[in-house]
DNA sequence: AAAAAACATGAGCTTATGCTCAGATAATGT
DNA sequence: ACATTATCTGAGCATAAGCTCATGTTTTTT
């Protein structure tokens, strides 16, 4: 029932939806994606109704659904903008590691890692959560992508042996996100620490000095 | 304004929630229950109306309200034994591991946080989105649990040096936490690979030996 | 058998959320 | 100056979810 009627109320938003021209209604359309971002960080994501949204962001429920279909693209678009930030931040630290040797790629890596989780982890955490149950959303793009960069950092050193990179990247990835995205919610000051890089640094190598021991 | 309502809500609720004394209220009460854990694992966390629960269930919405103080109630108590289930199956293996080589320990608890991951992935997982944003719910007890016993093995054996055994143990947790809480979701069939087990054991010691070396 | 207690029912109330629409205001074009 | 287009407004509609309560049924007690 709710699936059908979002998925209807999406294809007659998307077609009513008019793309901001000028330089006022551009101005709502952020305002509206500001509010959406400070809601659903501050008051979670219950808060986030169109009207509070509309209250805060200092404009109409009409000038909401002007640029908007729904909520749920006002979501979807805040998750796009937040992912590619993430992963804008991963490929800026990206460009020289292949030719690093794997013990200096590897902590540029985990502090590429953490940098991007520092985006924004409360609004990470409540955008997925309020994605939908399904795979491959928006959320996960970020995941993925993490997952092939790590896959071609694995396959582009001589001195790793694993035979399944795109595997043992993935699995990597899952290790030291899983970490990340806990650690940095619930203490956030330890972000800053080196301790948290180091110990994923030794999470990785050693991972590898094993996997290296068994071929 | 919704957790002001959520808090009276209880309150009244638990007042006039009833104690199932005959065998055909229990029967009512453990319909529920299945039924609302069935309806969150295969349709999600938005179709879990106190309607669709009722109906799934064979009751009528009345009954459903005369054991249980509202929705959240059914779902926490459904929380609670699922994270309690998980506890015990990680409990079960957990006598003898102080006296193993960490080099054998290890294995024996990789293999039971798998089997304690296996309960019921899906659950699980919707589980943890309908826990409220807060930290401390039902849903996080067994994380908790799990660094704890991390935290004990560590401290219990001599060969491993780690100057904060309560950290690190909360550390490897959510490594092998977040890698088991993805894949078994999402590759479930994965959950029987022996491949697994090696790979978490591997992250473990491997972690563990360089923090030897570090020392 | 009668009374009491436990259990079950479901129509319908309340509330709140997403969203529409007819009309007002501002910017832009001619 | 006028027309046109873009933008904004907010009262109110439709919907659905959580929940109540008066009534009926079954079980237990006496």
């Amino acid at each position: 029932m709710t699936k059908s009627a979002d998925k209807k109320a999406k294809r007659s938003a998307e077609n009513r939806r008019r793309a901001p021209s000028q330089a006022r209604s551009r101005a709502t359309v952020e305002a509206i994606l500001t509010a959406t971002a400070q809601i659903l960080s501050r008051e979670g994501p219950d808060a986030a109704t169109t009207k509070a949204i509309a209250a805060r962001a200092g404009v109409s429920i009409g000038s909401l659904y002007q640029y908007f279909g729904g909520l749920d693209e006002i979501i979807d678009t805040l998750a796009r903008r937040h992912v590619d930030e993430m992963r804008a931040v991963l490929s800026d630290a990206l460009a020289e590691l292949i030719r690093l040797p794997i013990d200096e790629a590897v902590p540029r890596l985990m502090q590429a890692m953490i940098t991007s989780h520092q985006v924004d982890p409360t609004l990470d955490h409540v955008l997925h959560r309020l994605q939908p149950m399904q795979d491959g959303t928006i959320m996960d793009e970020f995941r993925d992508f993490s997952a092939t960069v790590a896959a071609a950092a694995l396959r582009s050193h001589p001195d790793v042996e694993v035979d399944d990179p795109e595997l043992v990247g993935a699995f990597l990835t899952e290790a030291v996100g899983g970490v990340l995205k806990e650690t940095l919610r619930r203490f956030p000051e330890r972000l800053e620490d080196p301790t948290l890089e180091r110990a994923l640094c030794d999470l990785v190598l050693g991972f590898l000095a094993r996997q290296r021991r068994d071929a």
